[in-house]
DNA sequence: AATTGCTTCAATCGACCGTTTGACAAAATG
DNA sequence: CATTTTGTCAAACGGTCGATTGAAGCAATT
């Protein structure tokens, strides 16, 4: 049924694989049918056969690594919360929404680095104007995860809450994208890291013990 | 000198501000010569007379919103490093970073959107392809910051501290191209919250009060 | 009035774009 | 074996791209 599971061998396949590698690193605009055919030995007229048109294999490139993501975090969702009926804590919660990304490209035969580009390359586009109808599970999941972290962070405004899950996606999809440009950490070791910044950021103005921090500079942000 | 801060009046002025809106909305690829020449009345051949090509263009819309940024930034710095001697705070490092983004706009006579998406634009490509030989001071501003946050957060292992900073910078990123999309949150707003949620962030594990946080969950964390 | 230098203009160039066509081969089906 | 289906191929389509040309407009200077 879902066509995006399908393909097997042949010139379909290399095709999608030659538009994945060129997609990640140039973009879906900046890459020509004419650059995937001569990268995948194909002919021009083997898009339009096996994906309609150009647009059909970006809406499959897409969806191949949307989904399967999306599905992960759905599911490490759904276990944290069968785990802690209450509310799930912040790292498990941002762990289910990041972690997905890095166990995606394992189930590529494409090299890590080049999966994590593309799938960065996706987010930034962002869901709102995704070239397909099938974004609706995807705002949904966001849904579902906004609640959870609402629940976690229930001191935290809604509109606060939100701009710091925007943060969060605007740092993922950094190091996606930008690859650690100095260091040679990998990025299983810098998603890591992302998740401990992230939980501290999230949880920023919600301790317990509400002792004011020494910084009287907080006083002077005029925002 | 500098010729990014002549234009007065004329077909030059107009092409600029167009190129300026259609790259903020369409990005730098995305826009061809004939878009902005519609967009400012003028003929295509004025783009290569006035900027010498395309590219010329381009350098020049980058090169007109990235320094001025840079400078204030760079300036802040300073007044900072000479009211703290020692070590500036956090928080008001973050403020020399982010905020000369906000204050840009206002020299601008575009729509203050507008102005971010561009810079966001600019930011995302990063400075090592940046069609300019003029990367230069951008590339030493960065590392400036650098050293002035390790000074703040000597108990921060280097490039731990260059994974966070990059964090940083993915939510500005992302905050500058991809506006509010629910709540009505100004910019200005977001971007104060940005500093606080980031300042928590780069202070994670450096508490001096080391008490140890009640989350179990860390330890799982097998990155 | 004539000349000069700066700016704008329509027209055109070759290159590349996504897409389509129809011929051809290979494989599957009867 | 004959026929249909499926896949591949070279060639061409109209359109858009960045860039260039040479003529024309125009203001200031001589």
């Amino acid at each position: 049924m879902r066509d995006h599971v399908i393909p097997e061998t042949g010139a379909k396949r290399t095709l999608l694989e030659a538009a994945e590698r060129l997609f990640a690193e140039h973009g879906f605009d900046g890459v020509s049918v004419r650059d995937i055919t001569q990268l995948s030995k194909a002919n021009v007229a083997a898009v339009h056969y096996h994906f309609g048109n150009r647009d059909g294999l970006v809406r499959l490139v897409m969806l191949r690594h949307l989904v399967p993501v999306n599905e992960e975090r759905l599911a490490r969702l759904e276990a944290a919360e069968r785990k802690s009926p209450k509310a799930v804590p912040v790292e498990e919660l941002l762990e289910a929404w990041l972690r997905p990304v890095l166990t995606a490209s394992r189930k590529s035969e494409l090299e890590a680095g080049t999966v994590y580009k593309l799938i960065g390359r996706i987010f930034a586009i962002g869901i709102e104007e995704l070239p397909t109808p099938d974004s609706e599970p995807i705002r949904q999941a966001q849904e579902r995860f906004s609640r959870a972290f609402a629940k976690a962070l229930h001191s935290v405004a809604p509109d606060e809450l939100a701009s710091r899950l925007q943060f969060v996606n605007g740092a993922l999809i950094h190091i996606l994208t930008h690859p650690s440009s100095a260091g040679e950490t990998s990025r299983e070791a810098t998603l890591g890291r992302l998740i401990r910044f992230a939980a501290a950021g999230m949880r920023e103005g919600t301790e317990v013990d509400a002792k004011p921090k020494d910084k009287g500079a907080q006083a002077t942000f005029g925002f």
